[in-house]
RNA sequence: GGAGGGAUAGCGAAGUGGCUAAACGCGGCAGACUGUAAAUCUGCUCCCUGUUGGGUUCGGCGGUUCUAAUCCGUCUCCCUCCA
């Protein structure tokens, strides 16, 4: 008995784009999803409440932030993540494989596992797959993530080679450190650059494995978007139709949904939060980039075809007033928007999976966006 | 009345003869941000100019000097102390 099942409900009939539903120890998921962020345990600035009125239906979390801070011992007796942040629904963790990434200049790779300095202290710390998976048994997740390498790019096919082929390695030894495989499902990560063939294998590898689902990762690291999509496209037929297919690091709304429509099922992104403390709204027309000067006397809503707690209540004036003032409610108003915003979409993209009309819907909404064929998005 | 100290760009504050259109901070204006080292980071912020460049600046006025925010004189205003 698995902790998770995928049922496919509908193949789109012009794209093939998926619509199902993910049962999880905490709730079914519908799936196309995406997923909003709590890196440390919380969606900066947002509550769980906040989170359910908007719709969210599974959130993040992240192994290396926790395991640092407070520390997975104390979720553990806090009796796991969900209890200790009082979110009753799904979450999904990831590895600290990111952290490979993100603090490389923190970091040294060995084949046991990853060298970190505490990216604040500087104290030296030491992850490994048997190690994330054991933070992550502590934590409770409906869904872990394998301990992966994140390659930057560009990078060379030798280095991409014997870097999948440690991943590979490395996520056999999470299966079997593994303790709890009927709670918390543990997905692999495929991985290979931008290289074809190594993401073929790379996918054929962990196929292998028998994961319960399956994620892309090492895109979205700053390559153009083409790249990204040829990569899905050269990937995701290499996994298993009954499985879930999770794009990692992709929230912009045009690489949705181009995602959707290459066969992904779930996303997540720091994205609509980020932007949105740093005063960027995503809406139905466009990015608004609320702080900005032009806004000042603006006393309508965000988002005019929006009927979010924040564009039904506040004004853009206000809320650049609050964001130019350095009050967190302003930070809070545009986090709440933007990641409405992101789940409305993939609401709607569900919908249109359903009723068979994906490439109309993405049609429509590129043109109100002011996404042209030159024009990149986010 | 006497003795000191001070006045620098929107604000605060360095600079005390040439490398200074003037550090730095704040404020302002933009930009970036995709499995969160991110309420962060980058650029611009006297005027004109796409850039090169040009034009006006460091309380006012007048000097010294090849060269002054910086030295001298004087005036105005502010602060501290003494009477």
């Amino acid at each position: 008995m698995t902790a998770i099942r995928y049922e496919l409900i509908h193949e789109e009939r012009h794209t093939g784009a998926r619509y199902g539903r993910l049962y999880t120890p905490h709730g079914v998921i519908e799936t196309p999803i995406f997923m909003p962020v709590g890196t440390q345990a919380t969606v900066k600035t947002l509550s769980p409440e906040e989170l359910h009125q908007m719709g969210a239906q599974i959130i993040l979390g992240n192994t290396y932030h926790l395991w640092l801070q407070p520390g997975d011992d104390i979720i553990y007796e806090a009796g796991g993540l969900h209890q200790f942040m009082r979110w009753n629904k799904p979450i999904l963790t990831d590895s600290g494989g990111f952290q490979v990434f993100s603090l490389s200049q923190l970091r040294e790779i060995t084949e046991d596992g990853v060298h970190f300095r505490h990216h604040r202290s500087g104290e030296p710390l030491f992850l490994s797959p048997e190690k994330s998976i054991a933070i992550q048994n502590h934590l409770g997740s409906d869904i872990m993530m394998s301990f992966d390498e994140c390659v930057e790019l560009p990078t060379t096919y030798e280095y991409a080679k014997a870097s999948v082929e440690r991943t590979l390695r490395w996520a056999e030894r999470g299966l079997k450190a593994h303790r709890h495989p009927d709670r918390q499902a543990l997905f692999g990560i495929v991985q290979g650059a931008d290289f074809e063939d190594l993401r073929r294998y790379s996918a054929e590898e962990m196929v292998k494995m028998d994961f319960p689902g399956y994620a892309i990762g090492g895109l979205s690291v700053g390559e153009p978007k083409e790249v990204m999509y040829r990569v899905l496209e050269f990937t995701i037929p290499f996994l298993p139709k009954d499985k879930p297919r999770y794009l990692m690091g992709v929230g912009s709304p045009d690489s949705l949904i181009e995602g959707v429509i290459r066969g992904v099922d779930m996303f997540d992104c720091v994205l609509p939060t980020r932007i949105a403390r740093h005063g960027t709204a995503m809406t139905s027309a466009g990015r608004v980039v609320i702080r900005n000067k032009q806004y000042e006397r603006d006393f309508g809503p965000l988002d005019p075809s929006c009927d979010c707690y924040t564009c039904t209540n506040y004004t853009r004036a206000y809320i650049r007033h609050l964001l130019k003032a350095g009050e967190t409610f302003g930070q809070r108003l545009v986090s709440y928007h933007n990641l409405y915003f992101l789940l409305k979409l993939m609401e709607n993209i569900r919908q249109a999976i359903l009723e068979d009309r994906l490439l109309d819907f993405k049609e429509e909404f590129f043109l109100k966006y002011g996404l042209n064929d030159n024009k990149k998005g986010f």
